[in-house]
DNA sequence: CTGTATCCCAGCGGATACTG
DNA sequence: CAGTATCCGCTGGGATACAG
């Protein structure tokens, strides 16, 4: 059997199952116990992506967003208020000298910790043909970004050296 | 004025605009010129991330790919078809002793690049909350996976530290 | 076992007009 | 400048039935 949960924390959670490549997962399957899922609600839509993309290259007036991303004002802005809602961005007012106050759109925490994921995006579509194009750069030496796969030890890790894991969530199951 | 092109080739693109961050950047946002765009015209669909993921997993043949993803086979069918089509994955006969001949998914070289994307967002996802669910783990030392935001030359690089830069499409524009 | 063919509905995203 | 309100077409994806 499982070994019970005891005092599991987010580096603790039981293991359930080691799975080999093949081995049978179609019950915890239906469970919904996936986190690209998870991370797909949130993020799973073009307009709400193309919103991330243009904070990251410094986007955050509403008017700036919309014209950048190529959205209607309309999906911009529904969009924008579940990306708040959903706690990837932040309002916050905002004033250039001699104007009035406005707001502004800002990365919170989670925001910030999406990059990966957009740099990761780019990266695959780099390779997808079709040259020029916006690309994100270091800024100290002027060289592409990309994202390498490390395991949490720090090691570098290709595809044929990865293995799948259940954990637990916490409440034993 | 930018420099000609020259003899571009892959690594180099002439710059047409080294772009600070609140540099004017309309004219060519309109022209889809989007890296994160194209790799979402691929793998922008739910259905589409869940089949890679599956894949990633283990997942070969039509049936353990439509009864693991919880999609329903006509979904199914149309996405493996579309992958296919776009270079993801690829059809091959296979053979099960004492069995008939069947075909089973495989990764491409361009599917297998799409990994880091899946491990950056299975990470994000982790940050959302709810405790359990599947982690890919490195199989030499069982620790966890993750991507690391990297440079071409190696540097680390954190998002203060980026810029976004306008490269041309190896014609001259 | 590996799909195809229909029917259906919800959600995304465009267009346009209007508000504080 | 920063949104709302409506309308509307398209596609994603579920359900079900059927086919090679």
């Amino acid at each position: 059997m499982t070994q019970p949960a005891g005092p599991a924390g987010p580096d603790t959670d039981a293991v359930i199952a080691l799975t080999g490549r093949f081995a049978d997962r179609d019950a915890w399957q239906a469970e919904g116990w996936c986190r690209i899922e998870h991370a797909l609600e949130l993020i799973g839509t073009r307009s709400a992506m193309i919103l991330m993309r243009e904070i990251y290259y410094g986007g955050r007036r509403f008017d700036e967003l919309a014209r950048r991303t190529g959205l209607t004002e309309a999906v911009a802005a529904k969009r924008l208020k579940q990306l708040v809602a959903d706690g990837l961005l932040q309002r916050r007012p905002y004033r250039e000298p001699g104007k009035r106050t406005r707001d502004e759109y800002v990365l919170t925490e989670l925001g910030r910790e999406l990059f990966p994921v957009l740099v990761a995006l780019m990266q695959w579509g780099e390779r997808l043909g079709r040259k020029g194009g916006v690309e994100l750069v270091h800024a100290g030496c002027g060289s592409r970004l990309g994202v390498v796969v490390k395991c949490a030890k720090g090691h570098e890790v290709a595809l044929p050296d990865t293995a799948a894991r259940l954990v637990a969530d916490g409440n034993g199951r």
